[in-house]
DNA sequence: TTATTTGTTAAGCAATTGCTTAAAAAGTGA
DNA sequence: TCACTTTTTAAGCAATTGCTTAACAAATAA
């Protein structure tokens, strides 16, 4: 039985129910703490690929090998600056990189991440139960 | 060329290039709104696995099948409303489902999604390029 | 130089997020 | 009935998001 008294380090924990089983809480913790890094990891990449047009930036630059934030501006019919403040958060993330030439800068994938995409784009995206 | 003049309806188009090639930008756009839909609702679900605590949520019933609202709060050392609400939009894209059983709450994996939950977990978490 | 083009950055903002506390809902059992 | 437990919901809020416009930076070319 788990009772308030038992964490007090931990203000949230209101239920005192008896059929609790602290074996399974505490197993739990373990495996979360062990797998702490890796799962901050993949909520990084999920964020970033939560947003809609972030995650079509991706699907764009995945599908086309390279794009330049012209081209991506005009695909989506979004301003230049919106694209760019999403590419950024992308690049700072690392999952995508940048070529420039001349006054283009071309985007491409990762090669790091195309696991990821090849993943969601070819393993998930067109996925039915 | 692409002009502004070319696409009037967007605003957002102030590139002019000459080399911008306008088959590469429809062709694009013509995959773009074939997917519309599949890229929306991954969207969807990266969004809410986006969030480190959900995704945490989600790994925990995932391995352990079933929990409530009180085991994952103790696990997860967070108040009873915090974790309630972050599963009401887990609920809500019908990633989880519950089961009530006299007061307590059980949620598990809608069955629907295991293999979203599999891929995560199984094939992405631990993955080092 | 000067003008032009592409892209980034900054500032401002309405909208959204995720927590908090308190109240309410729903079930159990004396 | 009443008290208690689990869970949900509501209200309030500080912080964050994603767009906008304007300014700035960097490369190109006259």
């Amino acid at each position: 039985m788990i009772k308030k008294t038992t964490f007090t380090a931990s203000k949230g924990m209101t239920c005192i129910r008896a059929d609790a089983d602290p074996v399974l809480i505490h197993n739990n913790r373990a495996r979360l703490i062990h797998e702490e890094e890796n799962l901050k990891k993949l909520a990084g990449i999920f964020y970033l690929t939560g947003n809609e047009v972030r995650l079509k930036l991706l699907y764009l630059i995945f599908h086309e090998s390279k794009l330049c934030v012209c081209d991506l501006s005009d695909i989506l019919e979004m301003k230049i600056p919106a694209i760019s403040q999403h590419l950024r958060k992308l690049k700072d993330l690392k999952l995508v990189k940048t070529q420039r030439k001349g006054q283009t800068i071309y985007y491409h994938i990762n090669e790091e991440y195309h696991y990821y995409f090849d993943t969601f784009f070819n393993r998930l995206l067109r996925y039915k139960p």
